[in-house]
DNA sequence: ACAATATTTAGACATGCGTCTAATTATCGG
DNA sequence: CCGATAATTAGACGCATGTCTAAATATTGT
């Protein structure tokens, strides 16, 4: 469970599509836009990071609208603070 | 340089390492001690966290100390709250 | 200098993963 | 119902990565 989570933040471009899903909920076709590779490509990472947990997809007529599960972040965040931040400004 | 930091979090024996660096800090054989994988796997890993900076290594006579470098984790947390925590408890 | 201990490096191997194209599913409008 | 659009799934391919054994390097003690 934390291991897809870690996972999936691996890849660069998982990555960025999260942080274009942090300005705002966006469909998978205004996703892929962003990307120089294949839209199946994309497709495959939205589903790396929903299986994650790190997004959550809703379909809306043709579209299928993607938006951050920002909850799965702040666990992330603590478990990294109460592990390793060693105190400083944790 | 924050890919090579995402990556070496991505392996759940690498960051089973960094908890045990996190209680103190280990030479190389107290490390190795703790994973039924060969003690150059290990090493391998060790490698890879110190690459990532998140692990810092001096030698101590025969043996090699390593420990956590608590700043690159806080970069980290600094980076996933900054985007993504969306103000809860971040 | 030599043997023993600690650790890394080299090379090989299997599996995982990101990417692609092609095919499939799903929804909407006429 | 059909054609068009949106998105996922299937299957293939190459490269990255985790693991192993064996060899190399470094340090210590005799």
């Amino acid at each position: 469970m934390r291991d897809a989570l870690f996972r999936a933040l691996a890849d660069p471009t998982r990555r960025r599509i999260l942080e274009l899903l942090a300005e705002r909920d966006r469909t998978a076709g205004e996703i892929a836009e962003h990307f120089p590779i294949a839209f199946a490509s994309v497709s495959h990472h939205l589903g790396v990071l929903k299986g994650a947990g790190l997004v959550a997809a809703e379909r809306e007529g043709q579209h299928i609208r993607y938006r951050l599960n920002s909850t799965v972040f702040q666990d992330v965040v603590r478990y990294l603070m109460s592990k390793f931040a060693g105190g400083s400004d944790a």
